[in-house]
DNA sequence: CGGTATTTTGAGTATCGTCAAGGCCAGTGG
DNA sequence: CCACTGGCCTTGACGATACTCAAAATACCG
């Protein structure tokens, strides 16, 4: 972690293109050009610490590629991821409130920082940004409870497809993170099994074997530890009991685009 | 559901005195004024509606009194809790934004109910408003990252010592729910058993099961279904593995005021 | 007091957690 | 270059836990 070079700047920081980030691009131009002025780009390694819990880091960030993961340090050390953070995301204690979880890349990821009293400063002055902070703030309540349904499903192989197929709707604009392989599903999963596991409430063991059993019923197959091919997207749907699945929308293209290809 | 009184009248709605409702008791005198006049006091029964989940209600509400429930329908009909919401909470897709639950009452509540075009105008105009909403939205996420991290417990008893112990912390401040008798805490379960079930992600059988099995444990007592008395709340606090709890300094204050009475 | 719904208990089975061992890969140092 | 180390993923065996099904007991309501 500290083998390269220091903490926040594997790059030299310099202003970032807020106009590519999804989200910040709608925003009015004027507004766009004061964004820029007091925001500096930083990038990250995998593993990276982004943003600690406990210390009052004082910056506001907006993910602008890769993918940072949100994580609650538990006393003994362990870390428990709560969420995922993508392209467009925000995340940083605005006015001193909630969000008591610190922030690691999970991926080599850049991020747009902003010094937090100058973003609040802005904020009480643009409707426009701070609306999109709470819709934002909305859709990441909404993930938060799918994440819940999810782990609430009473066996493994449940929460395994749940969180497959979250992986799936959530990530679909996003990144390489999945692709279409002939007639399956490419999905790659940017966590280690011991942070599945911690995720799904449950142990790296049951969730390979979970993982396995998925793959010999067929569902999908197995091409790397962080990589599938979901063959039967239906499937794996029933699987979670719960067809409660986040945006229903996006997964029913997914089916259409899988299931056109006959054979 | 539809025997007494039709949907949203109980009782006549009149004007609400957001002065009694935490968090709006702070905001400066004009603003409570002109809110005053853009809302209508409305009362619920114990398992009435409150808000569709589908249908765009276009209403925001504050729960001025009683314990509302989030839930997400499930296409088979069934429902699956994601939330509490108490006095001071606020709900409803403001901007049109997320929040795609449901909201029954789990007791019989008091809200005020905004217009939401309305509301969305004052928000507009109130910095005070608006903060006040972001904050809500930000504790409300950190509150859905408590019950993923509970969810995500392994063990049912560890679920289920999780659950007691965010109902201590989160209704201290809150109604009648959480009452100190002798030297253990009261508290009531505002969730059938098969709501509770389903929130933790496991069956009726295993709630009872796991919930009498702390009883013989001595770390609480069941006095009804809905009402135990918790004995030893660091034991159940350990119970749950991860000392991850939500808010610690509410907790240590109710374990001292529990041990402050020695035997 | 009876009827219904909810909660609890019981028995059997499936699932999952636990412990232990082995394979795979990357980084390290000889 | 290669053995070594450590982390991660997988597999196996066993015991604990939790789910399923069924029935009894309790609470709730008129």
């Amino acid at each position: 972690m500290q083998n390269a070079r220091s903490r926040h700047d594997s790059m030299p920081p310099t202003t970032c293109d807020l106009g590519e980030v999804p989200g910040f691009r709608d925003l009015p131009g004027a507004l766009l050009q004061e964004l820029q002025t007091i925001c500096r780009k930083r990038s990250y390694a995998l593993g990276q610490t982004v943003s600690e819990m406990g210390a009052q880091s004082d910056v506001i960030g907006v993910v602008s590629d890769g993918i940072l993961r949100m994580q609650k340090s538990l006393p003994d050390g362990r870390q428990h991821v709560v969420g995922l953070l993508v392209g467009g995301d925000i995340y940083g204690r605005v006015f001193d409130g909630g969000s008591h979880f610190s922030v690691e890349a999970a991926s080599d990821a850049e991020v747009c920082a902003f010094d937090r009293p100058k973003f609040e400063a802005l904020l009480l002055r643009s409707p426009e940004l701070d609306r999109l902070l709470l819709l934002n703030m909305m859709s990441e309540l909404d993930r938060a409870h799918d994440w819940m349904i999810i782990l609430a499903n009473p066996r493994i192989r449940g929460r395994l497809a749940g969180f497959l197929l979250l992986l799936c709707t959530r990530f679909l604009t996003v990144d390489h993170l999945i692709t279409l392989a002939g007639r399956s599903i490419r999905v790659h999963i940017p966590l280690s099994r011991p942070d599945v596991a911690h995720l799904l409430g449950t142990r790296v063991e049951s969730v390979s074997r979970a993982l396995h059993s998925l793959a010999d019923d067929g569902m999908i197959e197995i091409l790397r530890p962080d990589l599938v091919d979901i063959r039967n997207i239906e499937a794996l749907s029933e699987e979670t009991g719960e067809p409660e699945m986040p945006d229903t929308g996006a997964l029913a293209r997914l089916i259409r685009h899988t299931a056109k290809r006959p054979d």
